[in-house]
DNA sequence: CAGGCGTATGACGAAATTGTGACGATTCGG
DNA sequence: CCGAATCGTCACAATTTCGTCATACGCCTG
């Protein structure tokens, strides 16, 4: 589904317990992880490891969890990360001190996996760029809206035609065998016949027409995009 | 841009952490700010202080802040004075803004102090010109009201057709997956099925009539809202 | 030119997705 | 306590989309 690259995900927490049912999840979810255990160590790893996304207890040994966040927001190093802050009050007012210390969001102790999953999600997608629109020749594909246009004219695709299309334009110009598209496209575990892979592209150069002859066959190994 | 006075901001909140940092920042930001712990002392430095603006929590002791907005909104010597209203539920926020109270804008606890700031400034930037209404088509959201007309008629909306239409129109043009929509609209703790996304989509294309066409079904992905 | 191999095509049933109406639970005001 | 409004879920139907197969076609090689 998500092309961009596996993202890296800091737990700067005590409770092992906590640590370990966070780094369950995240793993699960597809993000790589690394842990720390107290405030010192995890800006140690801050700076080494350079994480996409800090997970940061409020309560720790020696060093707050604030004085932590106030660190890595201060550093021009660091200062770019997100912060999710795990605290154990209920109490407003540590949240909004945590927000006002440059993190990013919050869950309050006993939280779901599930919520700091979400909430980890929307963060990053804050920071995302739009997706830009993708064109080559007389096509143009744009991902946030789904559409595709031939000349200015919209085309429908169906959802597997769409996800087609997308690989084929992103690596335009390179062959992409049926393998690396059933991965692409199908998702990893797909127990599909690469056979299946012509019948898809046989659809798409008939929806796309006259266009659709930008869809080149490379006898023997696979698909390409032809460019300009 | 209104430069030939500084601007006026009454708090109105009991818990004392939240107002000072509220008028620390406000202060930061070049507003001047006055204080009360309780309604009536509110009401009371309302008319004799006459703000440009009043923050007002919901929960106060003695009278509530729903009580207070009431009163002020009926003074013709107050009715004028923006609100916006500090809450910790959010499913009070329909009352309270749109229908009788009559506050301008809500932010729910815990908030950011910067995201008090934006508020402040919209409503206040609202004041001078008219109205800050999104449209798409015949179709236009008024955020601060929580109302929606179509073709100038009033529709009435369920608080979650509100915000699920906002978002849609907010990101117009954009596709929305069901579990995008999940979160904006129900929230990061919602166990709700994504199917539930679907009866909610029928329920506010039957309200907008015709104009609830304008509502795409992107069969695979999500929802996305008709531009132009 | 024939044979072999890989690809294109058309058709079809299976599977997935969405629309729809109905129902029960809950809340809120009277 | 009742009735209205709102909301989440379900079952079912309508429709679209998908995967596979059988067959036809085309390219390459010998």
């Amino acid at each position: 589904m998500d092309t961009a690259s596996v993202r890296k995900i800091l737990i700067i927490e005590d409770e092992s317990d906590v640590a370990d049912l966070l780094a369950l999840n995240l793993r699960k979810a597809g993000f790589k992880t690394s842990a720390a255990v107290d405030g010192a160590s995890g800006l140690q790893k801050a700076r080494d490891d350079r994480p996409d996304f800090i997970i940061l207890d409020l309560m720790l040994p020696k060093m707050s969890g604030l004085e932590v966040c106030k660190i890595l927001k201060s550093d021009t190093a660091t200062s770019a990360i997100p912060i999710l802050m795990l605290t154990a009050k209920a109490e407003e007012i540590d949240r909004i001190v945590g927000l006002e210390f440059g993190a990013d969001d919050y869950v309050t102790k006993p939280f779901s996996p599930r919520e700091v999953m979400l909430r980890i999600r929307a963060v990053l997608r804050r920071g995302e760029k739009p997706e830009e629109t993708l064109r080559a020749g007389s096509i143009s594909v744009d991902p946030a809206r789904h559409q595709v246009r031939v000349n200015g004219k919209l085309v429908h695709l169906t959802s597997l035609e769409f996800k087609l299309l997308r690989t084929l334009v992103q690596r335009r110009g390179r062959v992409q065998d049926r393998d690396r598209l059933l991965n692409e496209v199908w998702g990893y575990e797909s127990v599909i016949d690469t056979r299946t892979v012509d019948t898809h592209v046989r659809r798409l150069r008939e929806k796309l027409g006259k266009a659709g002859d930008a869809i080149e066959t490379v006898r023997g190994f696979g698909y390409r995009l032809r460019e300009n």
